[in-house]
DNA sequence: CTTTCTGCAAACCTTTTGCATCCAT
DNA sequence: ATGGATGCAAAAGGTTTGCAGAAAG
């Protein structure tokens, strides 16, 4: 059975780019933490583990090159820095988050709730969609229940 | 009549800010410039205009200062600059965006048309939301029809 | 073999900060 | 008068780039 690093991997070779050990370490790490929201920085280091000597410019030349293959998506919160985010395979757009302003926490929604609001968009403004950004800020179910807690 | 600008730099004194001739500088650009998405750079040349001696320091705190009033939005694309969007008057949450991925023009909605997705997420996640952001990438009505043109 | 990729360090850019001075209130 | 605000320059991030050597195909 053909494993989700190695269609990665063949989307690479597709691309005619190299299987190196660096960009095989660093698409591992990104499986491994695909519930998270890595920045550049936290990739290196823990590829570090896998491949200490590699450097932090590769990480950043790896993260672009699967940018544009889209096996990531790029993402910023506002807090300066870029995080890498693991596309859900086959997925035609980019799924949603929940930003917690409480704990900082990060959520995803991988349904898409968009439907309707797109046909109102491509209608409405003439405009073909081919990807969307969708981020809510508020509090978190378990934020909202420390607060109940306080509050007996 | 109380214009817009006043109310504004009541908003500031409110807050016990001072009104200084800078961050009044500031606001009447980001006035005049309403549909744009301004970088603080952008900002900074265009106050430069009415203000010559302004430093590029004190027009990031005032756009600091006027996105915790809420009076702008700091928004990032993505490359690499935040640029700060003029809240609409009132408004509840931050309104929507259209970026062309062939002319780079950045449209806006002001319409809110989350008012459903929110009341799912609110219920199914349990996530009291404060805030959106919602951002399309995709083709303009100016560049679809100039495609069509090339077709016919 | 050839071309691409890597690691290192330097360069770059945007944003923040320290500090002496200035100025609204 | 006096505490907050400013301008300048330096510092501080995060990200990109140039280059010589290494290695994948």
């Amino acid at each position: 059975m053909e494993s989700r690093i190695d269609r990665i991997k063949k989307q690479l070779h597709g691309a005619s780019y190299k299987l190196t050990p660096q960009r095989e370490a660093t698409v591992l790490v990104l499986l491994e933490h695909e519930e998270d929201h890595l920045s550049a920085e936290d990739v290196f280091l823990l590829v570090k583990e896998k491949a200490p000597e590699i450097g932090l410019a590769t990480v950043y030349r790896t993260l672009e090159l699967l940018t544009d293959l889209k096996v990531v998506d790029k993402i910023n919160f506002g807090d300066g820095v870029s995080r890498y985010d693991l596309r859900q395979e086959g997925a035609a757009h980019f799924h949603h988050h929940l930003i917690c302003i409480e704990c900082g926490t990060v959520d995803e929604i991988q349904e898409d709730l968009l439907g309707d609001v797109e046909k109102i968009v491509e209608s409405r403004f003439e405009f073909a969609i081919k990807d969307h950004w969708l981020t809510f800020h508020g509090i978190c179910k378990r934020c909202k229940s420390d607060v109940d807690e306080g509050e007996k």
